[in-house]
DNA sequence: TCAATATATAACTATTCACTTATATAATAA
DNA sequence: TTATTATATAAGTGAATAGTTATATATTGA
């Protein structure tokens, strides 16, 4: 079988923009589930605006797709992305981050957007 | 068959490092031949000081590793690195660079370091 | 020993980046 | 309609980044 293979130059501005420690884990956690931007500002305990500009830029990228959802707006893996099997093989390295989502549900945080 | 993971911190830090396209493409070259300073000069039209310091930036990162013959440097891929199966598998998603060493021959700049 | 070649380091600069606060937009619920 | 909640955008700031030129270090060969 053959492997389809990227630009490298394409492939630099993927690894870019997962080169960041925000990003790269959004991207883990949405490998599993869908999250609104709230959500993901109680859990990387930064302002509202720096996450919504970490998901535009994923956004901008074709990584993640946006659903509104009454006044949520949920964020989730773009799965038709063509560069979507290095993003996948790359996931697949990354140590589980379901931690993440168990202490929202702890803190009664996720629920809010459902 | 468990694939061993990374922590997202560590992921993120190699990432960055690959997310610029010409250390990328040296490590995507490196995966299949041993390159010394003076060719990735000829080969990326930088000057000689930023191809040092981006290789400098793979030694420390522990991707490659160098050693000297006569007065050129050597740098390979480092096969022992912990994160060398994410940089693998990062690596065969990449375009093929081979064309880059055929150029560097046909200018008959590659016998110059061997 | 001395000139030439290869590489590394230092210092500087322009650009990019991730964050902040302030404000705008949009949806819901009283 | 109006207050509340969720999200996006604008503007500004400090730190990081990739490049440059100048210079130092190291090896080779005459």
């Amino acid at each position: 079988m053959e492997l389809s293979t990227i630009e490298i130059e394409k492939a630099a501005t993927i690894l870019k923009l997962l080169g960041d420690k925000t990003r790269l884990t959004m991207v883990k956690m949405l490998d599993t589930n869908d999250y609104c931007v709230c959500e993901f500002v109680e859990i990387f305990k930064v302002s509202q605006p720096a996450i919504s500009q970490h998901v535009r830029k994923l956004k901008d990228a074709g990584l993640v797709c946006e659903t509104r959802r009454g006044q949520w707006i949920i964020y989730s893996l773009n799965k038709e992305n063509e560069v979507l099997p290095l993003v996948a093989s790359l996931i697949d390295h990354l140590q589980n981050q379901d931690f993440k989502l168990q202490e929202l549900e702890k803190q009664g945080l996720r629920i809010s957007c459902k």
